[in-house]
DNA sequence: CTTCAATATACCTTAACAGTTATATGCCGT
DNA sequence: ACGGCATATAACTGTTAAGGTATATTGAAG
């Protein structure tokens, strides 16, 4: 499961995957949508394609991009440990804390 | 709410964070755990640091690296549009892929 | 006050990556 | 066959970031 952080790290390649969560698109449309020239999205989208995180169809010169979730949802399932730091026990943190040495704090 | 992709994109801190999750830790102690040089572990930290991963509390010269959910709770926040695609209506994709017109796939 | 221990940082080198411009590829219409 | 459209890729450039080594800082202990 490689998870898909250098993929999302960019944050023009989010942006594009947020266009791509309403609906698939085409180069084209992302690049006028996004105001991006199209070699760049053309090498956004190559990234993210080898990350797993878009497939296209081909339909004559067009490629249509669509999401793919699974990346996303390794992603989610990364989180899962750490979410419950916020959820369930908040409070165990702050009781953990409580354990450690008393000294004063820096910065 | 600035997005901890940047930071979370570098596996070494990833494999560092995993270990405060479990508890505060010292700089040494990381450095032994995850066999990394002192620089290095102290150079991720920072990293870690500015972007909201950890906390720090000074004790004499000793350094109790913890761990801060928050970006990590927006890390979710942001997941969430798109978990929806893979939680609860799976086939609202695969119904929406079906009004795509029907071309031969490419690779 | 000197020395050692724990940590931070400066400096340097190297590698990766985003962006641009120019060009290649492939398909459609005429 | 030909010109144009949609997209991909190559070549180049600038910036950023990671890692290493060396050094600075600060506190403790003797």
């Amino acid at each position: 499961m490689s998870l898909p952080f250098d993929v999302l790290a960019d944050p023009t390649r989010r942006r594009m995957l947020e266009l791509l969560l309403e609906r698939p698109r085409l180069v084209g449309e992302i690049a006028h949508d996004l105001e991006l020239s199209q070699p760049r999205v053309s090498k956004h989208l190559r990234v993210l394609r080898d990350g797993g995180l878009v497939t296209v169809r081909a339909e004559a010169q067009r490629r249509w991009y669509q999401i793919r979730t699974e990346p996303l949802a390794d992603l989610d399932a990364w989180l899962a440990p750490y979410r419950r730091l916020w959820t369930e026990h908040l409070d165990q943190l702050e009781r953990h804390l409580e354990t450690m040495p008393d000294t004063p704090e820096e910065q």
